[in-house]
DNA sequence: TAGATTGTTAATCGATTAACAATC
DNA sequence: TAGATTGTTAATCGATTAACAATC
């Protein structure tokens, strides 16, 4: 996977792109590493692309081809060295570093996600919520402290947080992005369904329950229009 | 295409989904929704392609080909009636129809969902919450009744349930979609970091946190090389 | 050795984007 | 009419899948 830039680009005289791995790609690798950490727990020293192929109902060409993203070597007829494609994915991932994140909403579904201990492991950290209710301002949600939104522009330069989670009301996320992006964060986990509009600079990743819903419920009626067509 | 509804199906039913539109597309069609909503609340009558996609920072053509899935006809020049898109948008998600749904694991993000008043406006009811925590069982969490799990198998059967919200613990989801399919669901929403096994006729719908995180992570960390790579 | 599996190159598939005539 | 936009067909792009030699 070399990252030497097409002739074209050379020609162009443009600066090599780095080149990101496909997001389908990116986002098979969570899956990769949950079940490389259980089969390390067991300890299970090597694994196949069959293997992890199986236990996620995908191809083993497929696993393959991602896993060469990371720059790993497996040994033929053998697989993969567990340990080593662990801390090969971390690295790709970037979850062998931690980063720290601000959450903006300490509503239900953002208190929710301060407790999930879990993104430890996942190289987040979670290191204050912010939110507008005077009466949340103050309190802790699962051992983090809510602080006031006057106070979130400053924490993030002082400490120079570069993600935030957003949480918050439809009618306020656009103007707390402006807010955070104005401090300097670099990426937005966004949970709030509105399309929001950042600088370049800024990534937003959208997480809509809605749309997996629409999957849902497409796939539920078109399952039973099928049943229907069959009898 | 060829199979398109004419307009006046509307009253009789809905289009005969022989095959599934793409699943971007589906996904998509929530947003297109969203935006639909708010503008009718605007009082505007008509929208094209172009104001949609702009709001959505898509490309107009998309807009418009995803749109042909409902089979809505727009008029050039013009756009699409809003009220009608709306309709059919609904009818093509099956969000005109209400669906019930059970959710298993009433901890924190289950509770989340249970909190989630807008899920009626896309079609989504959930009937009750289960538990395996004696302590939650006979509680309300928003309203919803948290019951035992023993109950769950006879409620999915006697309300022929057809979706179930699984938010229990890693070690726990097998085990309960096992029983949920049994029990005759036909559609499982999991918000649960696990491969499912499940028949071939049950549909499950993975909402997988890290994945998204991990798309975040690593754009962070690709933002960052570019900059070091700049100066 | 025989069987399993890797890693590369090529083929296929499906979704996005482009082009443009038709039409309001 | 002129400008905007639809809807269709064709081209492009990118990801998945197939094929297979190399190798443990």
């Amino acid at each position: 996977m070399s990252s030497e830039p097409l002739p074209s680009e050379a020609a162009a005289g443009r600066p090599p792109l780095l080149r990101v791995a496909p997001l389908p790609t990116i986002r098979r690798m969570a899956s990769y590493l949950r079940i490389l950490r259980r089969v390390r727990g067991e300890g299970q020293e090597a694994i196949s692309g069959t293997q992890i192929a199986e236990e996620l109902q995908l191809e083993s060409i497929q696993v393959r081809k991602d896993l060469a993203y990371t720059g790993i070597t497996g040994k033929p007829g053998v697989g993969f060295l567990v340990e080593e494609l662990i801390g090969k994915i971390e690295a790709f991932l970037n979850w062998d570093n931690n980063t720290d994140a601000v959450l903006i909403g300490a509503g239900h579904l953002g208190g929710a996600l301060l407790g999930f201990d879990a993104f430890q492991r996942y190289g987040l950290s979670i290191v204050a919520a912010f939110d507008a209710d005077p009466d949340k301002v103050g309190t802790q949600i699962h051992d983090k402290h809510v602080l006031g939104m006057e106070k979130l522009a400053n924490l993030i330069e002082r400490m120079h947080i570069r993600m935030a989670i957003l949480t918050v009301t439809a009618d306020a996320a656009q103007s707390v992005a402006d807010l955070v992006v104005d401090a300097g964060i670099e990426g937005i986990w966004n949970f709030v369904p509105v399309t929001l509009k950042v600088p370049e600079r800024v990534f937003v990743q959208n997480e809509d329950l809605f749309s997996g819903l629409a999957v849902l419920s497409v796939m539920l009626q078109h399952n039973r229009r099928k049943d229907e067509a069959a009898k």
